[in-house]
DNA sequence: ACGCTACTGCCATAAACTGTCAGCAGGAAG
DNA sequence: CTTCCTGCTGACAGTTTATGGCAGTAGCGT
């Protein structure tokens, strides 16, 4: 028998496994438990703040994203979460900047208050705060990177000329106040840059590129005079 | 009567609120349950990853630093938790990026598959790797900077002059490749910046200074041609 | 209206937790 | 070495909690 703590991460991964809502029915098979007991485990995993949802007639779905187990975390891989934390809500782009300040915010709220003036603003992040705004979806860019999808751009290059091509992402690049992205270009054949301020517009294909992401990276980096760490 | 669960965060709290060593019974008597059933608690939170140490004769210490209860996070929370540890990783000064590797990898470890490639290389920052290496503990001036402690420093500057001074540090501020330590000298009676690789030797004092930290900080950006944003 | 499903209350039973007692092992101090 | 303090483990009975089955209500889609 397992413990109910287990259970209860197994049924947030059963529930993570399908995209569909499921039925309580086929959960509680699935985790091995009777109906009634899922309803408990479902009400409690909502108490412990997870986002699932339940509706009359459809079944139950787990909103995109993770519950993290209870974690030990020593003082020092805190403080470097909490670091890179602040430096995500200032660097990213807008989006992944605002999770980034909401992840902090979670973490900040279950320290004990002598650690949790370690989020303060005891830290600077100097230079010029970004202000260039993107236009394309730069969270959408790095989902694209994942799943190897292929991306039309419709992009400004710095002279102005307005191009439409189609590219294989394999990275993104941070640097100081721009996000780049890595890409083969179809139309030359090459690898080439795009900053993501200049995307004028871009789709997402929902067709894979012939080639690996990690291939294409590597090739990349020997093409590099200064090689670039990741 | 509390749920195991609590009790056992309770335990953890109390724990840490101690820095020698406790015994059993102390902290059976402040959870408000027998010597027996705590021995099967700290087993549990142990097996939970907790790093509790006993010994006998002595009693129990809590490693520093926290563990965090289980917590939901969204896709885009975690990834900008993903990116800020890769930051530190490769931005901060040694001691604390491999906390922030350490870190990345504990995540990740508990990822499901489907998301455990946010974790990977599809993320560059660009720029030459940081190669000054600090003589001084940057961790040490951090917590110095949290508990505000004077700093004596042993330091050399841009033409290689080397000064002897008591500070007041009240921030720390990331560049590209170097870190700075914002602070008042008492030797100048104003507000100096130390680049934390031109410290020869550093002796943190028990002492705290006059005045608050914040205080400091809003004063000294008062002092700024262009304001920096925390 | 009907079927499907989430959700809740109740209750007997099964499982887990808890406290008491006993004993062993290892470090500290005399 | 002995003694004391403490961590740690096993056994057992009492208590608490979790579980499963049942019945019933309510919301959603057809």
């Amino acid at each position: 028998m397992v413990a109910r703590s287990e259970r209860l991460l197994t049924l947030l991964q059963t529930l993570r496994r399908y995209r569909r809502p499921v039925t309580g029915t086929v959960l509680a098979e699935e985790t091995g438990v009777s109906l009634r007991t899922l309803y408990r485990d479902i009400a409690s995993l909502q108490a412990q703040g997870a986002m699932i949802e339940g509706e009359a007639g459809i079944g139950y779905v787990l909103k995109p994203g993770f519950m993290l187990p209870p974690m030990m975390f020593s003082e020092e891989e805190l403080e470097a979460l909490v670091l890179g934390s602040r430096w995500v809500a200032r660097a990213a782009e807008p989006r992944l900047a605002n999770a980034g300040a909401d992840a902090l915010a979670k973490i900040a709220a279950v320290l004990p208050p002598d650690m949790r003036d370690m989020v303060d603003s005891a830290t600077l992040f100097v230079g010029r705060k970004r202000q260039d705004e993107d236009k394309a979806d730069v969270s959408a860019i790095r989902k694209a990177i994942r799943l190897e999808r292929i991306l039309e751009l419709h992009y400004g290059d710095e002279q102005g000329r307005i191009s439409r091509r189609r590219v294989w992402p394999f990275a993104l690049g941070y640097f100081e106040h721009v996000r780049i992205i890595m890409a083969w270009c179809e139309l030359r054949q090459d690898f080439r840059h795009f900053r993501t301020d200049r995307i004028i517009d871009m789709t997402i294909h929902d067709t894979r590129y012939p080639r690996r992401r990690t291939v294409l990276l590597k090739e990349w980096r020997e093409t590099q005079d200064t090689p670039i760490e990741h």
